[in-house]
DNA sequence: ATTTCCTATCTTTTT
DNA sequence: GATAGGAAAT
């Protein structure tokens, strides 16, 4: 009983779902089956006597993983393949650390630092390293951090005195609060394999088949920790494609894909160049644009859909008109029959955003947004989840300081200063110095019983869980006991907000009832929410109405109908990879962004474009003119909108009216 | 201690 | 144009 029909593949994904043993690296352009391939090769392998909990696949999103995962169950069912391992490089990891990380010196039960905490920690090192008039930004020294980790190279080798120094106090404060970093995730991961010999056999003999997905996105590091995992026979595979390699600026180093065979000898070599998403105008527009990069595997993306609607390339006088043209456009096209959710529209930063979304309101057009502000990262979330960081380990000081006077409880800034200085004196954590007598002694009875009363509320609380209440009813009670929301409410300036932020928090709740339910830990689940930042796409699926992303979000996915927006020079290519000279990159950007359209791509730029409140002159982007114009229809706002220019000077006239007589 | 109001800065991209 | 962090007012 074959769980996939081979005879519908092509034959180079033939021989990739054939050829199971030893080094393989799969080159899968863009549209070219890749993810069916790379699920049923996987399927091969269980077909093949492989066992389920003997094969490892690795992507670079929660959300790839889980697909991968779903469908390889679909074909060959739940039974053979719910112990397939398919996850992320970071959740591998922690996997790892959570049995062996002892062997490098850590508690296990450690604490995963991510997004804004270890902002927070950075900024308060860089004031009291570098004073309070210091602008060095913590992203700037969170990315130097990141890249001594990567490289394998001590801290204190930055070159930056202020930023070494900076990241070596980071890396005592990660340290005394039994806490590390998604960098430190791969790098001890790496080390306990190198380092501890039984480790390293118990894992080898747990994954024998290894396949890695996006391999072009890997660091040097995780190359190692890949190296350390695959022992011979070299059970490896990996796809990629080094023309969507977008993740330099985060250390991903193509050196592995262009250079694979040096990592595992005599590989397979498969390319797979038949594309079965988009049209052959759209594909002959990507090949143009990416032949002008060096030092890549030389391939072409090959059509198997001929002909197409013309690549349109729409000249715009401004960033408001480019939104309302493009809803109009939507409308229109939406009169011919189409979904929403066959609409995409691709931007570069997310400060393009704004303008569309508003443009999409007035319409009331339903829009999905992916890769904007991470669900685990507001605000509200981080201090739902400080709290059950609370209920799993009072001694965790960075969740007890950040919620210890959210919402305010009398607790002011002296206190909090007053209980860091003695739990830094006597070497114990906030929570232990706030129960301590002596501490309690030297504080005003207002502050000494708005401490007394918190710290009595914590410990009730986690009475109540010990006691085998559910987590997400404690919590939920606890939250009610402050008057969480009502203070949270009451500092939302719109309805939208409240509406966004009440439903944030009583999900968050849900999130913590629904994995105690599935008998996960709180500390499972924390770990989880640390990994998860793109958790908002679990119900993106369910939402309906035109999808709004970023470039590098869109990787991996395919839309009917894409517009391609601000194709300006300093957005894309951006400014600052012009200055820092990766310009491949952003070209590859682009790349990705036009090989997601599946029938219709069209891109626009403007001549002007609201910065800061302030318009600003823009140039068309000079990947422009790299572009095969065979395939392009130009046009311009103008002639595309006729009658309705007019009206809009008309209008513009009355305002200006208006303006004079105020 | 808390709220409010002002100003400085900001915009790549994310596990 | 938003937002965060600091100073001033309550």
């Amino acid at each position: 009983m074959a769980g996939f029909d081979i005879s519908a593949l092509n034959r180079a994904q033939r021989e990739a779902v054939t050829w199971l043993d030893g080094p393989v690296l799969i080159l899968a352009g863009a549209g070219t089956g890749k993810t069916r391939t790379v699920t049923c090769r996987m399927s091969a392998l269980l077909e093949n006597g492989v066992a389920a909990r003997n094969i490892l696949a690795v992507t670079f999103t929660n959300k790839a993983a889980a697909e991968m995962r779903e469908r390889v169950i679909e074909m060959v069912g739940k039974k053979r393949g719910k112990d397939l391992t398919v996850c992320t490089f970071h959740s591998l990891c922690v996997r790892i650390l959570r049995r062996d990380i002892e062997s490098v010196g850590y508690k296990k039960n450690f604490n995963i630092m991510a997004g804004g905490d270890q902002v927070g920690i950075i900024r308060q090192l860089i004031v009291r390293k570098g004073g309070a008039r210091e602008k060095l930004k913590p992203a700037e020294v969170m990315s130097e951090i990141s890249k001594a980790k990567s490289a394998e190279l001590p801290l204190t080798g930055i070159e930056d005195r202020l930023i070494a120094e900076i990241a070596v106090a980071y890396q005592n404060e990660l340290r005394a609060q039994n806490s590390i970093d998604f960098d430190d995730l791969l790098l001890l991961g790496e080390r306990i394999l190198t380092e501890d010999q039984a480790a390293r056999d118990y894992w080898r003999d747990t994954f024998r088949y290894v396949t890695v997905d996006e391999f072009q996105d890997t660091n040097s590091l995780q190359m190692r920790l890949i190296q350390q995992l695959v022992g011979p026979p070299h059970h490896i595979c990996v796809v990629g494609d080094d023309d969507q390699s977008i993740y330099g600026w985060r250390g991903a180093d193509t050196t592995n894909i262009l250079q694979f065979e040096t990592f595992f000898p005599n590989p397979k070599v498969i390319r797979l160049e038949e594309n079965y998403r988009s049209t052959e105008a759209v594909l002959k527009v990507a090949n143009s644009l990416i032949k002008k990069n060096t030092g890549r595997r030389e391939k072409e993306l090959k059509p198997t859909i001929m002909g197409g609607d013309l690549v349109r390339l729409v000249a715009m006088p401004g960033d408001d008109e480019e939104a309302e043209w493009i809803v109009q456009e939507i409308l229109n096209q939406r009169e011919e029959g189409r979904a929403l959710e066959d609409f995409a529209i691709l931007f570069r930063t997310n400060g393009q955003i704004r303008k569309m979304e508003n443009a999409l309101r007035e319409e009331k057009i339903p829009y999905r947004m992916v890769g904007a502000q991470s669900f685990y990262d507001r605000k509200e979330i981080r201090d739902v989840l400080g709290y059950v960081q609370l209920l799993a380990d009072p001694e965790k000081d960075i969740a007890l300081l950040r919620v210890l006077n959210t919402p305010p409880r009398g607790i002011g800034q002296n206190t909090t200063m007053l209980a860091l200085e003695h739990s830094r004196v006597n070497d114990c954590s906030v929570w232990k110095t706030l129960i301590t007598e002596s501490f309690l002694a030297q504080l005003s009875t207002k502050a000494g019983g708005a401490i007394t009363k918190f710290v009595r509320q914590v410990e009730d609380h986690q009475r109540m869980i010990v006691d085998g209440k559910a987590p997400g009813v404690v919590l939920d009670s606890w939250l009610r006991e402050m008057d969480f929301l009502p203070w949270l409410m009451k500092q939302c300036k719109t309805d939208k907000e409240r509406d966004a932020r009440n439903e944030a928090v009583s999900q968050a709740i849900g999130d913590v009832t629904a994995a105690s339910q599935k008998g996960q830990s709180l500390q499972d689940f924390l770990d989880k929410t640390a990994l998860d930042a793109d958790k908002n796409d679990d119900d993106l699926d369910k939402k309906s109405g035109v999808t709004l992303i970023t470039l590098h979000a869109s990787k991996g996915l395919e839309y009917p109908v894409v517009f391609l927006v601000g194709l300006e020079e300093g957005i894309l290519p951006h400014k600052r990879s012009t200055e820092e000279g990766t310009k491949d990159e952003e070209r590859r950007l682009l790349y990705v962004g036009i090989t997601r359209a599946k029938e219709r791509l069209t891109m626009t730029y403007c001549a002007t474009r609201t910065k800061w409140g302030k318009k600003e002159a823009c140039e068309e982007s000079s990947f422009l003119r790299e572009l095969d114009l065979d395939w392009i229809e130009e046009e311009n706002y103008d002639d595309l909108m006729g009658e309705e220019a007019s009206d809009e000077e008309l209008r513009g006239f009355f305002s200006g009216i208006q303006e004079a007589l105020q």
